[in-house]
DNA sequence: TTTACTTATTAACCTTTTTTATACAAATAT
DNA sequence: ATATTTGTATAAAAAAGGTTAATAAGTAAA
């Protein structure tokens, strides 16, 4: 399992240095990018910088708490559907209830065995499918990682934004994205940009690859296949 | 929380009716179906018969250990996506990540909380959501994710208000809407709209869907089917 | 560094669809 | 029967999206 690198980031935070420096030597040799924050403000920022797909929270930390943390975070929509998971040596059913009911994912008591918490982490990366780097739909096949897009085995090359707005589209076959959802997933939440930027870039997308594998769904948004 | 159907169903296996029973209590009362299975092989015939939406595994049962029923389950395409979580007395590592490693979403050590193994079993069905974006009334069909009606099998595309409004009336069936809270609810409270504008939309998913699908309550309101 | 080229964004304008208003017919209740 | 409420057709208004071309911003090669 180990040596091969995952594309899959995690953030730590925790106030004592030996916790971050165990769980980090454990994660990245497991091929985790990991990144860590020493207090609550800290596992703020650096979240929404690095946007990791699964945080480890230690509940006692000066500043803000854990659960604290969690609540501000699961209050942005990009964080939404990150895993979090909490870390605390209060071993009471009490704490471990209301950890879990801020929104947090897992729960895991002091002291940690490493390896039962990377067990816990790959269990909770299972689950999540949706960044997945070869997408084969049908007689379409979309390589997030060669950034090519193939239709019945002819290769077409996109622009980067063509490629990552056809890419979410296609993660979700048939769902329908709102344009909020696409600016939001697309271009980030401090961007703005005009109304006719998805228009324009949809409309790329179908020059190259063809009318039907995008439709639009007036007033809503738009759907691949 | 409690009180409430939840429309979910969790099967606990377990060879100790003591559990069984406490479980199943506290699940009840949390508003889940529940099922419950003696050893491991009743626990696979019942998982294949009610097709639960989690199941609860004793890892220590006669006849087939939770781990085995786990890899069988995992076998079958159905239980791909079913959340199955252990349970057991022997509190070491390397059970847990066997039983992690196997196909487990989550492992718990007995003596169980009640309390927080609800608690888990809310935190991992809270990323389970499709169920409140389909709605499925006889032989209809609305998938508010993919803005999609379907009726006998065939696709109908609705405009966003029409959409809206069946939406809302299918989301109660036979209850009887209200112009004023259909106003509310589909234009908000801001809009001011003609009287007939209601009716003209009714028209039309009727056109579309057919006349029987909304029925006109004289002087009160619609009602879906 | 400059040049050539690609990509991203915007603005202007066009087309289509959706939504609403109007007018009148039909239905229903009192 | 009459007043009230709802149904329907039509058309206007509004909204949404499509298209094109121009410009800005990046990138890579010379």
């Amino acid at each position: 399992m180990a040596q091969e690198t995952k594309n899959r980031t995690i953030l730590i935070a925790d106030d004592e240095p030996d916790i971050l420096e165990i769980i980090s030597y454990n994660l990245l040799s497991e091929g985790y990018e990991v990144i860590t924050a020493k207090n609550g403000n800290e596992a703020i920022e650096k979240a929404n910088f690095y946007k990791p797909d699964l945080i480890i929270l230690d509940v006692m930390m000066p500043g803000k708490t854990g659960f604290e943390v969690c609540s501000i975070l699961r209050n942005q929509s990009i964080f939404q559907e990150t895993i979090i998971l909490f870390l605390t040596a209060l071993n009471d059913d009490s704490t471990e209830i209301k950890g879990l009911e801020t929104g947090g994912d897992d729960f895991i008591n002091k002291p940690i065995s490493p390896k039962v918490l990377i067990s816990r982490i790959n269990a909770h990366f299972r689950r999540i499918k949706d960044s997945e780097d070869f997408l084969e739909l049908g007689d379409m096949t979309i390589d997030r990682e060669k950034f090519i897009v193939t239709v019945k085995g002819e290769e077409f090359i996109l622009a980067r934004k063509e490629f990552e707005l056809l890419a979410l589209l296609a993660s979700k076959p048939s769902k329908v994205f709102l344009r909020n959802e696409i600016l939001d997933k697309v271009w980030g939440t401090e961007v703005i940009v005009g109304d006719r930027t998805i228009d324009v870039h949809i409309r790329k997308i179908r020059q190259k690859l063809g009318d039907d594998c995008i439709t639009t769904v007036k007033g809503v948004g738009y759907r691949f296949k």
